[in-house]
This record gives structure tokens, sequence and C-alpha cells, in this order.
DNA sequence: ATAGCGTCCGTACCATGGTACGGAGTCAAG
DNA sequence: CTTGACTCCGTACCATGGTACGGACGCTAT
């Protein structure tokens, strides 16, 4: 798995060529050794890029996940927690709002389902 | 409550004046009659402003939505619950995957709360 | 040694969902 | 009847997170 071309390690961590070079560009990732002008890249690209990926689905920017970068291995345990503890609470917000959301598609869904007849109540599924 | 301004509309669905006139652009939002150049707003414009930001919470693109606004009192239940369900499809994965980022970054508080000196295991907390 | 694919680079472009600008017109209060 | 807040409009701009382009160069197999 060591020595990746940037091909390999777009697939292995499924994100395009231009991606990896784009969060090179934006310093998410390191710049890596060259064999000649060819980039080589490892197991440590690799983990990172999967965290990259891991962290935007925790819906952190990718500006964001460059401060968590930047503070890996660093000693700012006070700055890591209160990153993590807002990203907590907006999860927690976004999470409540999204069962919110899903109640109202099965109510829909469901008033649409039982009948065949007339229009489905659209936006009263919606309301509160 | 009838006879809003676009201001009015805006605040009372906690929007801005310039979305209101975007969303018309979009063609999700009706206009409005006017008095001389005016536009005058009523219940049913906001109802409809406030379908528009659940259904955002929901997912669903603006596109998505104005789909289901064109669809609302329409007769094709079957279009609609495709749409639904797809979103709701949506949501559950995405309910998932945000209920995953939560316990990494529940671990992450916990192991930097857990001692002071060291780094935290940041890359380490979103590792599977 | 040449084909064919991968890589290099900078720069431009894209989609989404707005937000800002600026000059002109409108309306209600003082 | 002026002042100040609000509205009108088109057009331009913004942030985010990429994606595409195109010409030059590098590797590898035939």
């Amino acid at each position: 798995m060591e020595n990746l071309t940037i091909a390999g390690l777009a697939k292995a961590s499924g994100v395009g060529v231009e991606t990896v070079r784009y969060y090179q560009r934006r310093g998410l990732l390191a710049e890596p050794p060259r064999a000649g002008a060819i980039r080589r890249y490892g197991e440590g690209d690799l983990r990172r890029l999967r965290f990259i990926r891991r962290a935007q689905g925790a819906g952190f920017t990718l500006e964001e996940i460059g401060e968590l970068l930047a503070l890996d291995s660093g000693h700012d345990r006070a700055r890591v927690r209160a990153l993590a503890g807002e990203r907590l609470a907006a999860l927690d917000a976004r999470i409540a709002e999204l069962e919110s959301a899903r109640t109202a598609l099965t109510r829909l869904s469901k008033a649409c389902a039982a009948g065949t007849k007339g229009p489905c109540p659209i936006l009263e599924a919606f309301e509160r």
C-alpha cells in the first residue's frame, strides 16, 4: 500500500485526483516526496485523507478540518475540546432537525399512499 | 398578518429580503399582486416560504422543492411518493452518518479531557 | 523508439444558495 | 413638502468544495 501514485491514493480514499491536488493547495495534505516529478504517497497520506472525509461527514468545513489537523499532535487540548464541543452541539441540532424532517416525510408518504384521488397534502406535511 | 411588504414577509419567515426576491426569480414563490410598484404578500406566501425553509432542512434542494411545490395540489401521487421516499432514504443515511460522527466526536472529547499532557488523538478519533 | 497512459502545472470554470450594490422611485410622518 | 426608511430593478459578486482543460513531460510495454 506504500508508494502510491496520486491516482492510487485517490482511488484508495474515494476521492478524485483533482481533489487530492486541491487539498494540497488548501494545505490539508502535505506535499509528498517525489520520484522525479511524480508524487509518491504513503499510508499516512491515506489515513489523513480518510480522516478528512470522515470529518467532513461530521459537518466540519475544510477550514475547520485544517485546524484540527494542525492541532493534531499539538498540545492545545482546550482548543480541541472547544472545536469538538461546538461541532457536537451543531451535530445534535442537525440530527434533531433531520429527525423532525423524517417525521414530516413519513407523514407525507402515508397520507399520499392512502387513497388514489385528489392531491397529497405536501405543504401541510411540513407544517408544525 | 395580511398585506405584508417584502421586508415584513422576510422577517416573518426568517429569511432576507434579497432571498425572497431570489426565490421569486427561481420560481419558488409567485410574483404577488402589487399596490403600485410595491409587492403585497399574504398568508399563503408566508406558509409557502416556511415550507421552503422546512423542506430545505429536510435536505431537499431548491430545485426539488420547486418540483414539490408544483406537485402540490396536483394529482401525481406516484411522483410525490417517489420524491418523499428518495429523500427519506437519503435522510436515514445522513442521520446514521451524523450519529457515527457524533460517537467519534464524543470519544475525542473524552479522550481529550482525560489528562492534560500530550496530544489528543484527533486522527484516531475518526478511525473506524 | 514510439504508442499510450499517467502525471505535471496553472488557470478557468462549475453548481448551489444566496448577498451586495447603486441609482431611482415611493410612502408616511412631521 | 422634505426627510428618512423602504422598495424597485438588473447585474455583479461571494463562499464552499470541488471539476475540467490543455499542453508538456514521464514511465512502461511492445
